[in-house]
DNA sequence: CCGGTACTGATACGGGGTTGCAATAAGGCC
DNA sequence: GGCCTTATTGCAACCCCGTATCAGTACCGG
């Protein structure tokens, strides 16, 4: 799980699809490869490693976890799938081509929104005017107050 | 190191004012307690805290490591330090105060750039306008390309 | 249906950090 | 200055999140 690769992302919309791009990338359907991408197109929104090995709760037949990354590595390296990290903890993964956005992060109530690709990319621009920096948003996301939380605090700020 | 503490910043001039601080928080100040504070006015820069046991590569005296962990983290508590994570790896620790800042990772280059706070706010506030978020940078920094690489990825992008 | 090789599972290892607990030592109080 | 409380230390063991090694398995092109 590294941080910079940015294989280009090669969206896939359902499993035969998916399937089709390992084939092509050289590799083979495996069981436990199988098992994560039906994983990956169960759940809804990123999901660790261990949430696939464990079939997402039942749901699902189990995997290896050693499996599990491997394959999520592999499907990385590919641009099937994509990580990120929004928090401290483990990584989380998904299918690539759920289309680009950010995710912010709520410091207080651990909220996660996602801002739509339109307004990602207004903030994008004024980062660039700012610094010549080019940024992403879907590898780590932008940590911060939710709205409903940065009221409350600024209430208690006062009070203080 | 949790992520959303919070507590409200705690500048200090020196050891003496860092003292101070320790002093008021009812803590004590001892002889690896001292080391820390003193390796975070040495470091310019945001350290890990396997620099600081080693004494920021020799020139200070050795730290357990275990010790360093629990003062920096009482010491984030009290609002002295705080850390930031600039990627996969170790946790940075610095002295709060250092000002407000954000910091841009390049992801090819992996060089560390500090937006000023006045960029900064622009950014928040477009963000703000966005979303709706009050974003933080200086927990986990905003990754991208700067503006070297981004220019290198573009024309070879041309050329693909 | 056979062989080469991608892949798997078991096990061990690594970074980064935390926890439990007995031993130590700050520093407030007299 | 000495005592006593209790914060803090140091050691060791442990936990999470992965990665590496390697012998064995099974995919799939011929």
């Amino acid at each position: 799980m590294t941080v910079a690769p940015r294989h280009p992302a090669l969206p896939v919309g359902d499993l035969e699809d998916a399937a089709r791009a390992v084939r092509e990338a050289g590799g083979r359907l495996t069981a436990p490869r199988r098992a994560v991408l039906e994983a990956l197109f169960a759940a809804d929104g990123p999901v660790s490693a261990e949430q696939i090995a464990d079939g997402l709760g039942g749901r699902l037949p189990t995997t290896e976890a050693v499996s599990v990354y491997r394959n999520l590595d592999w499907l990385e390296d590919i641009g099937v799938v994509r990580h990120v990290h929004l928090g401290h903890g483990a990584g989380l993964y998904q299918l690539a081509g759920a289309g680009e956005h950010a995710y912010l992060v709520c410091e207080r109530c651990a909220g996660v929104t996602r801002l739509d690709a339109a307004r990602m990319r207004r903030v994008r621009t004024e980062i660039e005017k700012a610094s010549g920096f080019r940024a992403h948003f879907d590898h780590f996301p932008i940590h911060g107050l939710c709205p409903a939380c940065a009221t409350s605090t600024a209430r208690s700020g006062d009070a203080a």
